[in-house]
RNA sequence: GCCGACGUAGCGCAAUUGGCAGCGCAUCCGAUUUGUAAUCGGACGGUUAUCGGUUCAAGUCCGAUCGUCGGCUCCA
């Protein structure tokens, strides 16, 4: 949470306690162990170990109780005190006790990360609740506004987060300063939930999911599949218009290419298991980069004045997500990358980064998903990655200045990188304010010396290219499913499945809609004519509802004068235009491809 | 994978303590030929996710499996 949030920080924290309190009385005397409840974007929640899982039906006594709390107007009292006291406090409380270890060595925080400064312990009274915190809170437990408070859910969380850990019952909360404030975020949820991407995917045929096929997995809809080839189409013109070529390397590869290139060993977690086929053991391709290294050798020699050499592919890609992850379509199992793989030199890795960086940020605008931060993903202490330290420290090194150069800000995170180098990861807001990790771009010192790249340098010698990886949308699936959230299903002109739905008003005027479809189909514009024996206000209505941008209505008058009845989805009846002119208009704003954003 | 909730017609939902499985929309058929967000009437549609159990009787209770949803480090 930021920093001018700190009166929120303050009540959501305050929450917290008081909801642990409220927990603690609903059972028995040291029946609930309490882990950690901190505030969080939105709300707070509070992690517990109890001695039995709670159905929805808990968190109603246990919000009433929250509200007794508030109105006995405890006061939040700080005290300071050793790591004995604090232990001889929380003897039944294992969470606790680990927690004060951790505070009492000065190496770990609550989730087992190391802390700079050991930090001074110190308790929270309200009341008759006492926890191990760090503070701040509001001063007393009356300035929690009981109107403004609602427990949202129950959900299992590993306690500090890993799953080798116990899982334990978390509440999750929210809690604000007006009953206004929830009112608006609860409104905000719903919104939010009428743009659900899986929802708009069905109401408007874009894509399923089948039992039938498997998890994971989506069926896209020939409007779906349209959908696609725009998106792909549009990246794959800009790409070739910025040097970059396209190449196709399937869908299949021998293991043993996934043995050497490191991914058997540091990303089988990810892989499908392998496919036997006589004495070949084969794996479904869960990255491209082993394929177009190999593509380059098999090319013959490369000379140094060949580089860069830019393979970009359009492949989908399989994925062994785990159950609960799969997520529609921002988490699935087929998976299509916009993929690309620079075969460069050292000397070369800032202005091919600078070049990436213009592309992701032309086709990130032109989605007007330009609130984006970026997050440099550094290798961590655990995880899995390929040891070669040296290689390591160049690459990222390399990514550093290249972000510099380029004069981007950024944030680093350790821990994210790729198992075989550092990542530039592009994070960007929708308009619901919700982040979404799209586009990346990322150094890599590492496979090509495993798989043998090599190009002639200047001085007649083999030298090994710098693999830079990168990926524009980051891949059509979840790029579909943000965009759809993003656009609330009214997608922009150009990317439109249908892009006009003619409208007859009775039966006789089919013959000229015919016409019409036919002018537009050769101008390349997407038509539909709904000629159903409907009533035209229904076909209207039915055409708005799957949001289709725009409407042409056709009528005695229009037949009769060579034109159409302009309706647009977001700004209703244009009146009527010659052809001529809609087609014209047409043209012009698939061409600007133009984005009207809709509130969220 | 783990914790919890859920699974009734293509979609959205009903069904009393266990007692004949229904409504709306969509679909199909018929009538209507309509001027900027739903024309009227009729018909079709189900092994209640799957498998097993309890019971005179299961959508409802129990178990398993499959699937879906909400979560699983936004720093005590």
């Amino acid at each position: 949470m930021s920093h001018n949030d700190d009166s929120l920080y303050k009540i959501r924290h305050s929450a917290a306690h008081v909801m642990a309190q409220a927990v603690m009385e609903l059972f028995a005397p040291g029946e609930v162990k309490i882990a950690i409840g901190p505030p969080i974007e939105d709300g707070f929640y509070y992690d517990f170990d109890l001695p039995r899982p709670l159905t929805p039906d808990d968190l109603p006594p246990i919000e009433k109780r929250m509200r007794q709390i508030i109105a006995q107007n405890h006061p939040f009292v700080r005290r300071e005190v050793s790591a004995a006291a604090a232990r001889a406090q929380f003897a039944d409380q294992p969470y606790k006790l680990e927690l004060i270890d951790g505070l009492e060595k000065g190496g770990l925080d609550e989730y087992g990360n190391p802390l700079q400064e050991k930090p001074v312990i110190s308790f929270y009274l309200d009341g008759p609740f006492v926890d191990l915190c760090r503070g701040p809170h509001v001063e007393r437990t009356g300035q929690l506004n009981p109107a403004a408070l609602k427990l949202m859910s129950i959900a299992g969380a590993y306690w500090r987060g890993s799953e080798k850990n116990k899982m334990l019952t978390r509440i999750y909360g929210t809690a604000w300063q007006t009953a206004a404030q929830l009112e608006e975020h609860l409104h905000r949820l719903e919104e939010a939930k009428k743009r659900d991407h899986r929802k708009l995917g069905r109401e408007l045929g874009l894509f399923y999911f089948s039992d039938d096929i498997g998890p994971g997995i989506p069926l896209f809809t020939p409007r779906g599949e349209m959908l696609r080839h725009q998106m792909e189409s549009y990246v794959r013109d800009l790409q070739t218009k910025y040097g970059y070529q396209h190449v196709w390397t399937a869908h299949m590869v021998k293991e043993d290419l996934y043995r050497r290139s490191g991914h058997l060993e540091n990303y089988s977690d990810v892989m499908y298991p392998p496919m036997q086929d006589e004495e070949l053991t084969m794996r479904l391709k869960p990255m491209n980069c082993p394929s177009h290294m190999t593509l380059f050798k098999e090319m013959g020699m490369h000379s140094y004045r060949e580089l860069p050499l830019r393979f970009a592919e359009f492949c989908t890609l399989y994925r062994y997500e785990k159950r609960g992850e799969l997520n529609g379509l921002t988490r699935v199992r087929a998976v299509t990358q916009d993929d690309c793989h620079v075969f460069c030199t050292e000397e070369q890795i800032e202005s091919e980064f600078a070049l990436a960086l213009r592309l992701v940020r032309e086709v990130l605008n032109t989605y007007h998903l330009s609130d984006y931060k970026i997050r440099l993903s550094l290798r961590g202490e655990q995880g899995k990655y390929v040891q070669d330290d040296e290689k390591w420290a160049k690459a990222t090194t390399a990514l550093k200045s290249a972000l510099d150069a380029n004069d981007v800000d950024y944030f680093v995170a350790e821990g994210e990188a790729a198992f075989y180098g550092p990542k530039a990861d592009f994070i960007a807001k929708d308009v619901l304010g919700r982040d979404w990790q799209l586009s990346t771009i990322q150094v890599d010192f590492i496979q090509p010396a495993r798989l043998g790249v090599e190009y002639i340098g200047e001085d007649g010698q083999p030298h090994t290219p710098v693999l830079i990886h990168r990926a524009v949308t980051g891949c059509t699936e979840r790029f579909l499913g943000v965009i759809i959230e993003h656009f609330a299903g009214a997608f922009p002109l150009w990317l439109s499945p249908v892009q006009v739905m003619l409208i007859p008003i009775a039966d006789r005027h089919i013959p000229y809609a015919q016409q019409t479809a036919q002018r537009l189909k050769d101008e390349g514009i997407r038509v539909e004519i709904d000629a159903r024996a409907e009533r035209m206000n229904s076909k209207i209505r039915d055409a708005q509802l799957q949001k289709t941008p725009y409407m042409l209505v056709m009528g005695d008058r229009e037949a009769a004068a060579g034109a159409a009845a302009v309706r647009s989805r977001d700004a209703g009846d244009l009146g009527s235009k010659p052809l001529d002119e809609v087609v014209r208009m047409l043209k012009e704003e698939i061409a600007s491809k133009r984005v009207v954003m809709r509130a969220a």
